[in-house]
DNA sequence: TCATTTCTGTAGTGATAGCTAGACAAACAG
DNA sequence: CTGTTTGTCTAGCTATCACTACAGAAATGA
């Protein structure tokens, strides 16, 4: 067996940017659906053949698994930043909140929420489970974070924590809905604000 | 012109019940989604072969048309009722929300909420423009109650009406969006209880 | 009975879906 | 240069989409 640490490739180099062409067809996915963007649109979209499209990224199926990781990568790590980067889970809250808001109406970038929105309805159950996944994969991990909250003192002892985060993560939910819809970033921060307060305080005993 | 007032039609009746048809078309389009529905998935559920469903509907776009406007009536009436049949908006809504909870997760139904799901990401804009405007309409006619709710006195004067409107309906569509994800009634329910949390009250002054 | 009207089943329309075979182009190693 | 490897392009694959032409079936009125 010999192994091959060239650097340079051995035939006839891609003719296009891998990543330029994965982002193309993350906008389209963003904006349509996975089941509404079809191959020749994406093709028209990434400047590329259909061939060259399966060769690069396997089928549309994979491609869209590409999208979904370097979307989540790129526009939803605000979601873990917002809970990490603040001393409270109550800030935290209402920061993912707030930037909930402003990453479903970023200017130049199509509404809404590619997880939330991109799956729904299609015609292959797996696709339409995989964003599924992530998104109760969000609430859980929010009722971890709920959970420590309540033990550290910072929410009260008969805090729900499912109920809480499925509270949180609905509001989020309804805000990137509302975004497809045409609601104002004005409007959607009010909806942020006001969700907040629902949110539990500790009154000292 | 002659005008025909018999009761009995003139030709081969219809071997089929329209009704129990629009009904069986409707649950499909409930659990999958406009374009996720084929006309043939169609015709093998409500049991006739596709001339006659397009004798009986006119064609998909139509057939779609009837089925939200039996859906609406049949399902969703609970939402005016729960508004107009309690004494104050307050417990209106309330209920309002925690029937919301019941409705996207009745027995033996489809999941969801029609209205807010079965036309995202189509390929024909104007049923995915058609059920939008149900929706914001919704969010309109909240609004102007909250307003009357403003002026009765029963609300905060300074409460934003269409900000609250918005949040009680962002609230809704999340709460049907969790549904479809596997959230339960109970969950829901209690996504419900909390929402009206950041209800305003009016404090005597 | 017969002509008329309307519905139903067979069988298919053109369009588009996701995907690919096969010929050619462009890089490499030797 | 030649041979190998890999990417791109043309063209077309099969399957399914929404939809319908047409012939036969089942009711009516006369």
């Amino acid at each position: 067996m010999r192994y091959d640490f060239s650097v340079t490739a051995r035939g006839r180099p891609r003719q296009f940017d891998r990543d330029v062409a994965l982002r193309a067809a993350m906008m389209l996915f963003w904006r349509q659906g996975y089941e509404a963007t079809s191959i020749n649109d994406l093709s028209t979209a990434m400047g590329i053949g259909a061939p060259s499209l399966y060769a690069a990224f396997g089928s549309k199926r994979k491609l869209f698994d590409e999208v979904v990781a370097e979307y989540v990568r790129r526009y939803n790590s605000f979601m873990v930043e917002a809970i990490v980067g603040e001393p409270t889970l109550t800030r935290g809250v209402r920061r993912l909140l707030r930037e909930s808001a402003v990453a479903v109406t970023r200017p130049g970038l199509p509404r809404g929420c590619l997880v939330v929105s991109a799956a729904t309805n299609t015609t292959s159950p797996e696709v339409e489970q995989a964003l599924r996944k992530l998104r109760n994969d969000g609430i859980k991990a929010l009722e971890g974070a709920v959970r420590m909250a309540i033990a550290g003192g910072e929410l009260p002892d008969d805090t729900n924590p499912r109920q809480l985060a499925h509270y949180v993560f609905a509001t989020m939910q309804g805000i990137a809905q509302q975004a497809r819809d045409g609601a104002s970033r004005a409007t959607l921060e009010a909806i942020a604000e006001l969700a907040m307060r629902a949110w539990p305080v500790k009154t000292p005993a």
